[in-house]
DNA sequence: GCTTTAAAAAGTAATAT
DNA sequence: ATATTACTTTGAAAAGC
């Protein structure tokens, strides 16, 4: 059977880690081609990966910030280009570096259309948030998983806060029950 | 501690004094507005609730004044957009917008989404259209409405599009630039709703 | 709170053709 | 009048103001 469930597709994932090791971003910055760093503006040094596209914020403390990534394993492997890059450098870094993955944004359709009106109110006003004036989307915090959804008129939908490839399967199924609860599912 | 509860007393003493200002610019605003003084009441309500769950740390006093301003406004059935409060405020419209939410959020306002039918009186008589033009519109605003058309969709935009196509459906023509002006929105945004109420109300032009 | 990164959703706005 | 481009919202981490 394909469901909403079967339509989620992982848009970005961040993670973070560090070398264990303090890095001289000056320093850094000449030594990597591409890099981007201001230091008046940001404190972190970005790195962008071609292939997995991925965009990397190097700190002085020699942690990480990995964004853009389209999977777990794209993740694993931009953060692996620039650990070797790095050693490259001759800049020691830990043989496997922990990598936490933070949030996991993913994006899935309903298949059916929404009315937010009566969403809103279904839902419960105390825990949703829809302001079309400010933005289009209705946004409803869930508490297991917790994770944020975003759904709009069209009947697609963004899952967000979740750290677990499976949140969103979760997420959808439970909103998905509660909208078909409601009435409001075409 | 008794250094924690100075503090709070202190915290609390210039939150009361910053009141009769909040409230000054509250009133100054609702004139400048001229919406009545049972939303000043109501604003003035808000403010003071948001003061006691400690909600103005970290934001301007005229923001939060501004944002409880909006909100009573449309708790009483007559609301003003974003553009039209920051109008008459110093405080930017996005800062007014999150600012509201978050009053909205942590009072439990638990505010419905505006009805776009409600602009329809105000937009209209600033346009000179008469009683027919304004049911009509609100008869568009409706049936669309209930088609799931409004999903989504920026509540003076879909008033303005259906003041604009009733305008023509009882000859008394308006500009897509002139409801656009009264309304505050594009003239894009008014083809784009126009279009899809149009086609949804079966209407051919 | 802010600063920067990335990506989706859909509406609106500003600017270009 | 239409076509781009850009900005609105959500989430999380990093260091520092």
């Amino acid at each position: 059977m394909s469901g909403p469930a079967d339509s989620i597709e992982i848009q970005n994932v961040v993670a973070s880690t560090g070398i264990g090791q303090e890095l001289d971003l000056e320093a850094l910055a000449d030594d990597l081609p591409g890099a981007d760093f201001n230091p008046d503006n940001f404190p972190g040094l970005v790195y962008r990966t071609q292939d997995p596209k991925a965009a990397a914020l190097i700190f002085r403390s020699g942690k990480i910030v990995c964004t853009g990534a389209k999977s777990i394993d794209d993740v694993h492997e931009a953060l692996g280009i620039i650990f070797d890059k790095l050693r490259e450098l001759k800049i020691p870094v830990d043989d496997e570096p922990e990598i936490t993955v933070q949030n996991i944004v993913s994006s899935a359709d309903l298949g059916h259309n929404l009315n937010l009106n009566a969403l809103a109110i279904g839902l419960g006003l105390e825990d949703v948030e829809y302001e079309p004036e400010q933005f289009p989307g209705l946004v409803y915090r869930m508490d297991e998983p917790k994770v944020v959804i975003l759904l709009f008129g069209s009947g697609k939908i963004v899952i967000t806060g979740g750290k677990r490839t499976d949140d969103a399967e979760t997420a959808v199924e439970e909103i998905v029950e509660r909208i078909d609860a409601l009435g409001l599912l075409g | 501690r008794l250094r924690k509860w100075q503090e709070r007393i202190r915290t609390k003493d210039a939150g009361e004094r910053n009141l009769q200002f909040a409230l000054s610019e509250v009133d100054r605003m609702a004139s400048a507005l001229g919406v009545p003084r049972s939303v000043r009441e109501v604003a003035s309500v808000i403010y003071r609730r948001a003061l006691d769950e400690d909600l103005i740390r970290g934001r301007s006093i005229e923001g939060v004044a501004t944002a409880c301003l909006y909100a009573a406004c449309r708790k009483e059935g007559i609301p003003r957009s974003l553009e039209e409060i920051a109008e008459v405020s110093r405080v930017e419209r996005k800062e007014i917008g999150r600012t509201y939410r978050y009053v909205s959020q942590e009072l439990g306002l638990e505010m419905r989404p505006v009805d776009p039918k409600k602009y329809v009186p105000r937009f209209s008589s600033e346009l000179d259209l008469s009683k027919e033009v304004q049911s009509k519109a609100n008869e568009i605003i409706e049936t669309t409405a209930e088609q799931g058309l409004l999903s989504g969709k920026s509540p003076t935009g879909y008033a303005a599009a259906a003041i604009y196509a009733a305008s023509l459906l009882c000859n008394e023509k308006k500009t897509q630039r002139e409801v656009a002006d009264v309304a505050q929105v594009t003239e894009v945004t008014i083809r784009n709703r126009y279009q899809e109420q149009i086609e949804a109300m079966g209407i051919h032009t």
